[in-house]
DNA sequence: TCAAAAGTGTTCTAACTACACCCATGC
DNA sequence: GCATGGGTGTAGTTAGAACACTTTTGA
């Protein structure tokens, strides 16, 4: 969506190349040197910030909807993305809602009821090329134990996209998004204990790890500088879909 | 929906009171004498069987529409009831399908292409008074190790539904929309028994579900005939309901 | 030689598994 | 008294938790 003209297109028809009572909402969580970030957007003329979302093709399968359009706003594809919740209950969603009746005319599509599909990424932050477009201003990574005071209902859709990642995370083996193909057990451990706030015993993690057959040794080292070089590892493919389709209780 | 004339209205603008384009199904486990069942409907006129569901209000908000729909259909409110996915990737979701041609007009709203959001319910096959209404000629509790090939995605979303309600079980208590309120430790161990399609040792399961504190002794006996009365059992509901909201880690 | 990070092995504990005998009841 | 189902305790095993010292490296 580049141009005045898809622009204009867009408001006044947009409704016919999507369904105008069905969006998706992205909680992106970025992973970079420890810490844990979630994508948001300030809309350009809205004061406050929203996760990153957009309407589902009328003739488009919905997972490849969510698929597109993460790819929109964070320019990559293939990544770890899970449904996890339809929303339709809220005051903002039963409601045909008093948003953007400011700059809409009143019989706008964009101001139907919505239902939202929630869908939560992981993604490696440093790799994401955030494209913005007419309707954002910019996006932020924002530190996941800062989110301020989110539009609409997205409050509540980032709390449970929280749950549900760090429950999943329990049932699914995560990394090879986040982490380079070769890592070390300090990177892989920092990673969950970042993402589930929590510590953990090395001697344990590693152990834990190894046992599963998740992991395995590359017999290549890592120079960091001025500390013992670690060894690096990298995830038995085989292993890890195994993993995740078939689920494994992860009891970290 | 009763008469002739509510009907008509339905079909000629249905679409006025719902959204044309987005569905509720109900996955309704039934438990009963040890065997655990699915309800299906039969639809009039047509070849074969789904999964009971209904249209949104566009006023409704979702979750009180699913519960509408259940109770339409069981008579029963205030059960267990699961959201556990929307669906809208498979063929029969994303052409604007065939179905119902032949009964029809071919601008009928109800030919649009349907969302559906996937629950799931757990109720007491026996306190469930089935309503039929004008659309269904009959409703069956069918084996679930017995299921037919269903219209529309309906195997998908069952085997779906079936998957998410049994990882569910670990992470939240049932039983109580399943027993009555007094029950002996083989009843609900046969509950456990037939949802997971295990077995457990009995020892072990009361002493698992009694130091978590799940259950209580009421100090009162059932007479079962010819046989050792059985103590009587009921649900700690503080416990309960604590577990329901927090999660437990209930590995059985 | 010191500071910072990585590597590694053992003991303890708690939770789960497996298992067998006795009791109550009605026919 | 016997067949049927209900109730209970213990020993063995395993997986997780806790824990401390040594090695590497560059400044």
């Amino acid at each position: 969506m580049k141009t005045e003209a898809e622009l204009k297109d867009f408001f006044e028809n947009g409704d016919k190349k999507y369904f105008s009572n069905l969006t998706i909402d992205c909680s992106i969580f970025g992973y970079h040197e420890r810490q844990l970030k979630i994508l948001l957007a300030k809309w350009n003329g809205l004061d406050g910030f929203s996760l990153p979302g957009g309407f589902v093709g009328r003739k488009e399968p919905l997972t490849q909807a969510a698929n597109r359009i993460l790819k929109e706003k964070t320019s990559i594809d293939n990544i770890f993305l899970q449904q996890f919740y339809m929303f339709g209950d809220s005051e903002f969603r039963t409601d045909n809602h008093k948003k953007f009746t400011k700059f809409l005319p009143k019989d706008s599509w964009l101001l139907n009821r919505t239902f939202s599909v929630g869908y939560y990424a992981l993604v490696d932050y440093a790799s994401v090329t955030i494209e913005e477009d007419i309707f954002t201003e910019k996006y932020v990574w924002q530190d996941i134990n800062k989110i301020p005071d989110l539009l609409f209902d997205h409050n509540e859709m980032l709390e449970k996209a929280i749950q549900h990642m760090r429950i999943n995370l329990h049932h699914q083996p995560i990394g090879i998004n986040l982490l380079s193909k070769e890592f070390t057990l300090p990177e892989i451990q920092s990673l969950y204990e970042t993402i589930l706030d929590k510590e953990f015993d090395r001697r344990n993690f590693s152990k834990k790890l190894l046992s599963l057959g998740l992991i395995k040794d590359t017999n290549k080292i890592r120079s960091i500088g001025q500390h013992r070089s670690p060894k690096l590892y990298c995830f038995d493919k085989k292993k890890y879909s195994q993993m995740l389709k078939g689920g494994i209780a992860l009891e970290l």
